[in-house]
DNA sequence: TATATTTATGCAAACGTTTGCATAAATATA
DNA sequence: TATATTTATGCAAACGTTTGCATAAATATA
């Protein structure tokens, strides 16, 4: 049997109208105890389920929203989608995933296939080769609210949620200043990339601050801050006349690669050389020495995003025309970093 | 402006009605293509994007499919879920995603939504909790296909795709074997999940196979194969009156951990203990020395429950009941059990 | 030119739910 | 007992699309 019992039937079977039914489940006051615990009892017996479909179509409310990430299989934007999954399943949304893969064609055809959709909302984090975000214009246009994370647009006012790229990245340089360093590098990612720019700057800072002549030749640039690209930066800091005593690696994978090539090296680490990367991820925890990082939020990145979202669903007049929140992001200090300030 | 044009505005405009605009839209060879053309044309001017929900619901069919998988930032699971989203997105079907976070309790519940939801079929992978799948037997009902991957169901008959992973376990061993080794453990995973018990008895098969004594305190168990338990493991063995000189690690954490505490130990891997891990995560590529696993398929795993799942979806005259499909998985040999056979 | 065939379009109903409004029945009030 | 009010239920329409069937118009054939 493939045919699903629908309001009709039940009201046929309880010889009651299609919107008596509807209103019993739904609790409606107008409807007596009497009728709803009888409606209720027969959906039970019957198994009926409501075609939420149906629901959505009438209502013009889907109740989900849809997510365009880059990479699913990427640890941060895993971490992201689980808390947008945690925090729309408490709420009563589905979450429907895509990922772009880093293509701006996919991306477009993506936010095509979600104006189809009929999503309620969309949170986003732009591909690496989006430079231009007119293709979610038009969402402003159908009253869908957009949020982004991580990658967000500069080139329009957009509800965002972020981390302090520049603080987190002045408070780890600071705290390789404090534990004593005098000469730090930096492995910077890609300069076209917001976030990165904004680590580059915030090391910069640090060292302008406490009065620490700035190096070029420190600063190692990579374009995907791969963990080869941090293999061979760390190489070109092996050539240099004399070595940095302390390194900010723009995130962990470059961290740990740096840490392995300095070791085979006979390069102790911290006391030769201190190393902070940037993100938490789980490796930092069990590479040797345990490297000292910056926690990026990522689970309430995701949550964060998800409430941002459904309250500009939900708050029909909600003036606010788009909202920029930034995380608090935290230092763990580990191994990898444990001088003697 | 929050109105859609609809295919009514698009005829109004064009004074035609509105089945015809759907079938221009829609290619339907009865129009003229001087029609087909304007349309199509007033279709790009007004914006018109068709109301995907409007015609599942008429259809019967929405083109998404539900995936159920107890934690999306687990590597395993996110690198299936990405396989999965790459193929669904490549035939024109959405992914709509729930974690049950290892929750009976939660996978119930999702599957009462994913029923109301009308996706036309299911790809899940069962929670740790779930002995009993009556829960998901309404979807038989319903005509709702369901496909499992990896924690799959033993009480009934359903689609699966797995990995042989007896015979993983043992060509893991039997490598073990082959590279000199006379005296193997075995970290073990909980034996309540049919995949673990099944790369115990592959393990207990190689050594039988090759007339090696099984010695059970060899043999460590642990509950979620965590970090924590292969450090533990690994300070058992580093007890017993004799070290193994290899050992098989049924997950690449556990692998890692045995090797981190080992090497404090100042024991050499591989030439005093050799180690094998299980599923090929990022770090087994990392650690040093770099570790021997066996590649799990999980991103083909995705593919392949996703073309198993649409298949199913799509040939209304399968007389199949269920399918089982077992994927090759493959050894990689690294560092961590380079020997001279 | 009359009829048959082809071509292109429209009518109307349907999918399952929800909701404003109407109304019948029950109860309260005059 | 007559009228007003309350309580509980039903009617009918709507959401946007698709499709079987009907039909008008154009073209082909007799």
């Amino acid at each position: 049997m493939k045919n699903r019992i629908t309001l009709k039937d039940l009201a046929k079977d309880l010889k009651l109208s299609p919107s008596t039914i509807s209103r019993a489940l739904g609790g409606h006051p107008a409807i007596s105890d009497a009728t709803k615990k009888r409606v209720k009892k027969k959906a039970e017996e019957l198994g009926f389920t409501p075609n939420s479909i149906a629901a959505s179509f009438r209502n013009k409310k889907t109740r989900s929203i849809g997510i365009i990430v880059p990479r699913i299989d990427i640890h941060f934007h895993s971490l992201v989608i689980s808390g947008i999954e945690d925090f729309a399943y408490k709420n009563d949304y589905n979450v429907t995933i895509f990922q772009s893969k880093d293509s701006l064609k996919r991306e477009k055809e993506i936010t095509k296939i979600l104006q189809t959709r009929m999503v309620d909302g969309i949170i986003g984090c732009l591909s690496i080769e989006t430079e231009n975000c007119d293709h979610f214009k038009k969402f402003n246009k159908l009253g869908v609210p957009l949020v982004f994370y991580d990658r967000v647009p500069t080139d329009f006012d957009a509800n965002k949620i972020v981390i302090n790229d520049f603080e987190s990245a002045y408070t780890a340089t600071k705290h390789l200043i404090k534990s004593g360093c005098k000469k730090i590098g930096h492995i910077a990612g890609s300069q076209k990339t917001s976030i990165f720019k904004a680590r580059l700057e915030g090391y910069k800072a640090a060292l302008k601050k406490y009065k620490i002549p700035l190096d070029e030749s420190l600063i190692m640039y990579t374009k995907n801050l791969s963990y080869d690209e941090g293999v061979s930066s760390a190489k070109k800091y092996l050539k240099l006349p004399e070595l940095p005593d302390g390194i900010f690696c723009a995130n962990d994978y470059s961290a740990v690669s740096v840490i392995q090539v300095f070791r085979k090296a006979n390069i102790k680490i911290p006391e030769q050389v201190a190393i902070v990367g940037f993100s938490n991820y789980p490796i930092s925890r069990i590479i040797e020495p345990n490297l000292t990082t910056i926690n990026d939020r990522a689970f309430q990145m995701g949550e964060s995003s998800t409430k941002l979202l459904i309250r500009k669903i939900e708050d029909e007049n909600d003036i606010i025309d788009s909202e920029i929140i930034t995380l608090k992001t935290e230092l763990i200090i580990r191994e990898s970093s444990k001088l003697n300030a």
